[in-house]
RNA sequence: CGCGGGGUAGAGCAGCCUGGUAGCUCGUUUGGCUCAUAACCAAAAGGUCGUUGGUUCAAAUCCAACCCCCGCAACCA
């Protein structure tokens, strides 16, 4: 038995929870369930990321303090892992105790890696903070709260030397040691690598209040970085604890604006820090609304709420693992998810559910045995590669099989025939077929398979009382 | 000349690396079945594979040029 652990991106907790957020959850989620699936114990940390300016304004806005705001935020995000099914074992605020105090040492562990240096950015005096070059652009270089144009600003931060881990993390995405997943990120990921600048990993307090204070200069609170990918470690209890018996990590679920980030500076800290990388680093793509990307401005946020309302969280999840490609971008409307719904789930595994036990009901056909279960080599194929999307139309496939086999069978003129021997075998043999898939399954829509696995392992056999994925 | 992805039946995609009768899902039409959620199964129709030129006995597939979409470009998953 091997310990599998397994991390999801922290979301900024300046808005409600997106789709965007879910894809990353319910990816790391199968792979978890997956590991545990293989045997595997796993440790699956999820969490949020509290710091920095445009949360604090935020809870000045709403005339909060900002503990309680991103307290009430951390509860959303909670409660919409939990609604999402997502079988985490940790969760983490980076406003913790425990974690600020554990980046403080981190800090001082890399403080070879550090040094001080002129900052320059673009700045607004009426906002009081930085503000970024697209940030900039958009606004056309003047900030739209103040009508002001912003001005150049330079003050002294510290800074993280990427410059002294580029060969050691280039040579490690190379040979796999950490493997960047998909190829064609591994590939951006490297050309990337080479123009990488060193990073700014500080703020002088008058810029930053809300972060970690920098560890013996009372001047600068750490921004961002530091702070939030520590968090995958801080978790485990790095540096007060051994960390081995779990890191390296073996999957690490980001999407692709923020795959970057983890491909570049986080193993930098990672080599700092005499640790070793993540085995893999998955980045996923963007679900498009029609085409386009969600955008507020636009006005196409679907709100993953009013999804998982609609036909229940397996109905959810099913559409955003399976029609949502695990690696590109992939489209979300809503008449794509209804005939997914329509079709496949309430067709394809509904139908055969509901038409196998009522054929078990009629025919006093009950597993005289606890089946064993096995996944096809073409299924752990896949999903070892990581194409859970792949994965799941694999086992889909083998749930029309069935189908076909029903009619191909004809289990009812066996029935007319009196030829019970050999209906008990088809239907014990279809049913144990059933139960099969169902296991493959199992990762992707749990609640559904466990349903399953009741209705046919549980002696008597019957249908359901409500269909498994009624229509409307 | 910033970087990247893509243009294949009405829709969404696979095939392209390793050239050789163009495939899948949905939709449409027809037939079959009756265990089942008007569900299931089978068959059919439907494509000059973005454009032009080149290599080759043979190109969706290799090469060149061009046209058109869409992402990314320091923190929006």
């Amino acid at each position: 038995m091997n310990k599998v652990y397994v991390t999801t991106a922290i979301p900024y907790v300046n808005g409600a929870p997106h789709i965007g957020h879910a894809m990353d959850y319910c990816l790391a989620d199968v792979y978890a369930r997956y590991r545990r699936l293989c045997g595997d114990e796993v440790k699956f940390q999820a969490g949020v990321d509290e710091h920095g300016n445009k949360i604090f304004q935020k809870s000045k806005e709403l005339g909060l303090p900002v503990a309680d705001y991103v307290k009430e935020n951390a509860e959303k995000f909670m409660d919409f892992v939990e609604k999402l099914g997502v079988s985490y074992t940790d969760f983490i605020r980076t406003t913790d105790v425990d974690h600020e105090r554990r980046c403080q040492e981190i800090w001082r562990r890399l403080s070879d890696h550090i040094y001080k240096a002129k900052y320059e950015g673009w700045y607004c005096s009426g906002c009081e903070r930085f503000i970024t070059q697209k940030e900039y652009d958009e606004n056309n270089g003047v900030c739209p709260d103040h009508q002001k144009p912003y001005e150049k600003l330079v003050e002294e931060n510290y800074y993280l030397r990427i410059a002294d881990f580029k060969d050691q993390i280039r040579g490690a995405i190379e040979s796999g040691e950490m493997s960047v997943l998909p190829e064609f990120r591994k590939k951006e990921v490297l050309k990337l690598l080479e123009e990488s600048p060193d990073v700014s990993v500080s703020r002088s307090v008058e810029q930053l209040t809300w972060g970690v204070p920098v560890p013996d200069d009372d001047s600068q609170v750490m921004y961002v970085w530091i702070d939030a990918l520590s968090n995958y470690i801080t978790i485990l209890g790095y540096p007060d604890s051994d960390i081995s018996e779990w890191w390296p990590a073996a999957a690490q679920f980001v999407g692709k604006d923020i795959l970057r980030f983890h491909a570049i500076i986080w193993p930098a800290m990672l080599i700092g820090l005499g640790l070793p990388l993540p085995k893999v680093l998955l980045s996923h793509g963007f679900v498009l609304a029609d085409g386009q990307k969600m955008s507020k401005s636009i006005g196409n946020v679907v709100d993953p709420i009013e999804v998982l309302d609609r036909h229940g969280l397996d109905a959810f999840r099913y559409y955003f693992l399976r029609h949502v490609d695990t690696f590109a971008d992939s489209d979300f409307t809503w008449e794509k998810f209804e005939d997914a719904y329509n079709n496949e789930l309430a067709n394809d595994l509904g139908n055969l559910v509901q038409r196998l036990a009522t054929l078990a009901m009629k025919n006093d056909v009950k597993l005289v045995e606890e089946p064993k279960f096995e996944m096809d080599a073409g299924y752990v194929e896949l999903m070892d590669k990581f194409e859970f999307s792949k994965a799941f139309d694999y086992a889909w496939d083998k749930v029309q099989n069935l189908n076909k086999r029903i009619d191909e069978e004809k289990p009812w003129a066996l029935a007319k025939n009196g030829e019970t021997a050999k209906l008990q075998n088809c239907l014990r043999d279809l049913i144990c077929g059933l139960l099969n898939v169902n296991y493959m399954l199992s990762p992707f829509i749990p609640g559904t398979t466990e349903k399953i696995f009741e209705i046919f392992a549980g002696g008597d056999i019957k249908p359901p009382r409500t269909p498994l994925f009624p229509k409307h």
